[in-house]
DNA sequence: TGCCAGGCCCTCTTTAGGGCCTT
């Protein structure tokens, strides 16, 4: 079965390594053409959240003060998304919360990570720019409610995760696309992408 | 004291620099 997991994180700051947690996360499964099940919930973080980052995501310290801790929702996210591919917008911020968090609960990833920004770059390069929003505007992706909330982020990203297949589809013939497909698109240099399929027709005969 | 992300991508590049994108 073709499903994957969207994440998506809000967070105390940008990188994990210097001191950065996680304050809340969603966990979307996707399978075939439509979201099947969510997994929500805040996270009390343990440290401070600077200002700034309040104003952006309008989640306070007293919002996840009494929330559960980082270990115990990280310990349930992981389970919900089980084996099924990962998928993130800029997924390299998002892996590294998730390896560092599941490290810390001594578990470990094993599946691969999908980045829907990656991905977006290689099929609409004549958008402005690449920001979710952007993309849920421009491609008129449902509204899925306030951005900068993580299930509101991670259903978007579903939603832009679902349009990108389509559009493989569509412009390449294909009769579906998978995980393995999607990972070789989002290696590949720009102008690479039809080779990348081509491969990939190629290796399904 | 002052600074502090990091992966990806483009180009006036490749012995580098800077913008994009996530919070």
């Amino acid at each position: 079965m073709n499903t994957y997991a969207v994440i998506d994180f809000e967070t105390t700051g940008l990188s994990p390594g210097h001191g950065a947690r996680p304050t809340e996360i969603a966990v979307v499964l996707v399978r075939r053409d439509r979201i099947v099940k969510s997994y929500q919930s805040l996270m009390n973080p343990g440290v401070h959240i600077p200002h700034e980052i309040q104003s952006l995501t309008g989640i306070t310290n007293q919002m996840v003060r009494k929330a559960p801790d980082v270990a115990t929702v990280m310990s349930a996210a992981a389970e919900f998304a089980g084996d099924h591919p990962l998928v993130a917008d800029n997924a390299s911020f998002d892996r590294k919360f998730w390896d560092a968090e599941l490290q810390r609960i001594r578990r470990r990833r094993h599946q691969a990570f999908v980045c829907s920004l990656l991905l977006s770059r290689r099929l609409f390069p004549q958008f402005p720019n690449h920001k979710l929003q952007t993309l849920v505007r421009s491609l008129r992706l449902p509204d899925t409610g306030r951005n900068h909330r993580a299930l509101a982020d991670a259903e978007a990203t579903a939603h832009l995760l679902l349009r990108l297949q389509q559009e493989l589809v569509r412009r390449f013939r294909l009769p579906s696309v998978d995980c393995r497909l999607l990972l070789s698109i989002q290696r590949a240099c720009r102008g690479q992408m039809e080779a990348c399929v081509r491969n990939h027709k190629g290796s399904r005969k």
